[in-house]
DNA sequence: CTGTTAGCGCTTTCAT
DNA sequence: ATGAAAGCGCTAACAG
């Protein structure tokens, strides 16, 4: 190995940056660069030996693999975008939190994009993201840009679609019958002998959230099909919030004095409302019965405990990261598809 | 233009990557790559009618840089690593929020990592996000491995410590003063005439979250002060919860049934205690007030409404960004330590 | 099992 | 204002 003589020509480094390569831990170990990465990726294709050696100097030196390095030369870096409509909506942050975790856990790392609901931001963000040379991409929804699915499906790369479960998909699929949890629901109610049932939730006019309108949808169809109105629509336009809950409770109780139930869109509404009916005084469920969506932990230590139906949102990330490590790893998932699943909490708000 | 003859050697190109390059857009304009480089990163160097011709060509091509190339030559991904304790504490996710809307807004992504409380993940972690030559990082809290601090110090690119507050920081510092807000709380207390205050909060005994353990030694330096029992102490290991927050309400209440008043590490704790009190038929505050930490709004829909300490979690991690951004386009922050500051906001249940 | 060689796509440096 | 050449740190491809 050639000693560098004094005053040779310094290698282009880049400010500050003066980090341990490969290259160092090479000469280290008295081995050309290739074999530490091989040591380093694949350590069986390396003999106890070297690997030793190496394993040795990686020590003393503190090296730190440029993953930016890496990834240029084989593509893949080990980063997972991840690309949800908004982080101010606890749900989001379950599923991220199940496959940060899980994707951690497997050495890769979690890129957050939020789109605010809108799909052209989301296309731009895509552009963004995978010009980091992604593993795989994980994305909320089924419903794209033509442009975002295109190029998705060109890549040729993992990609998991979250949240709702359909017949189409980019590639992989995890997520939870919405139309279905929306019936489950009113089946219940209908069940429990109320007949003036509403339906109360946000922004579903627009395109903004699709899924809680899928939700209504399945609530609408099973109300028609007993012969119920099934029209007591009522929706606000902001973000789901205890308050709109509560506002929402106040508004429907005043249009509709003669109501019996009332079906939220998701627990934080449903949450606000049972909050509300408490403190005016109001008997829940013989004034009113009230239930939710989601399955909050908070829906329990209400008075009454809240009625709700549950999904595995944290499960729903780490099955998503799963499907996604299967493929990188070569291992083909089985289904590339999953129903994630819901179920009836009854308790008694209803 | 010179076209390519059919037999020409294909370059090694990534499985299924057939993205446009630099080069594409170079050949389509009729300049070098270079003056594309210039023409997207410092368009004011280069002529109006190049410029044009460039832009031209980016759009007809759609090309979309390689954020990892681009990294590697010029060190320098624009991601930015937050690195936070813990996914499921809603504090740290409204403070990663705040970051990701206001670094998104500059074109910089957020990638992800949680240490679980632990030091030595964190070192580790830090190792491996390092790899990715982010534009700056953003850590939780002042207190780290010696090696962690070291290796920030020589990294010489901007660096945020977040949530509190200290005389020395690695770079930059933007958080509140966690003692000051447990002393507000309990002068808070005081002077509303309790004196059997107890403190309840969950890890405190640990390194776990040494933050809720200053805001309780703030707490009892003015209890102490006041000549005021201040070693009422109750705390439990797991997270906190709304149903971690009912059991040590119930502890409590039965350890010392004359206890005035209970001021809870955060309002989750909080909740789940005015909850359980709700539930028994207790009258807050006339059986037992209750204070909590952070101002969640649910602490607004509860009966009674929940006197707690506000601080603004959203724009901590705003202005954590902004100030690494500031430093990042060079205009030095005139002040790299912020004070994010808190507010006590008294409502009925203290 | 180990090494040599040639880039990955971009930006730096240095000419012009 | 524009370009040519070199190389960031790593790994794929191909020897041996």
């Amino acid at each position: 190995m050639a000693i560098d003589k004094a005053g040779v020509r310094e290698r282009r480094r880049h400010r500050g940056d003066n980090r341990v390569t490969i290259e160092d831990v090479a000469r280290q170990a008295g081995v050309a660069p290739i074999t530490v990465s091989r040591a380093l990726n694949t350590p069986e294709r390396v003999s106890a030996r070297l690997r030793e050696r190496i394993d040795q100097a990686v020590e003393t030196l503190g090296y730190v693999p440029n993953l930016i390095a890496g990834g240029l030369a084989s593509a893949g870096t080990r980063v997972i975008p991840v690309v949800v409509p908004s982080l101010s909506i606890l749900t989001f942050i379950e599923v991220i939190h199940g496959i940060q975790q899980t994707l951690e856990g497997a050495g890769y790392q979690v890129l957050l994009g939020s789109t605010d609901f809108d799909l052209d931001r989301e296309a731009a963000l895509l552009d963004s993201v995978l010009g980091y040379s992604p593993s795989g991409v994980i994305m909320t929804g089924l419903r794209h840009r033509e442009s975002t699915v295109r190029r998705l499906k060109a890549w040729g790369r993992p990609v998991v679609e979250i949240m709702e479960l359909g017949e189409s998909c980019i590639d992989m699929n995890v997520g939870i019958d919405n139309a279905g949890v929306g019936a489950c629901m009113a089946r219940h109610l209908l069940e429990r002998g109320y007949r003036r049932i509403a339906f109360l939730g946000t922004g579903m006019g627009m395109a903004r959230d699709y899924r809680a309108r899928e939700r209504y949808e399945g609530h609408r169809e099973v109300l028609a099909a007993a012969g119920v109105e099934s029209e007591l629509l009522f929706q606000h336009d902001e973000p789901s919030s205890y308050e709109v809950g509560r506002q929402l409770f106040l508004e429907a109780l005043e249009a509709r004095p003669d109501l019996e139930a009332m079906h939220f869109a998701n627990d934080n509404l449903a949450t606000g409302a049972i909050l509300a009916a408490n403190r005016r005084g109001m008997r829940v469920p013989e004034d009113i019965a009230i239930g939710g969506y989601l399955g909050l932990s908070l829906g329990e230590h209400l008075t009454p405990r809240l009625t709700t139906v549950t999904v595995p949102r944290f499960e729903m990330g780490v099955e998503a990261a799963k499907l996604l490590l299967a493929r990188l790893e070569g291992r083909l998932p089985a289904l590339p598809r999953v129903d994630i699943g819901y179920e009836l909490t009854v308790r008694e708000s209803t």
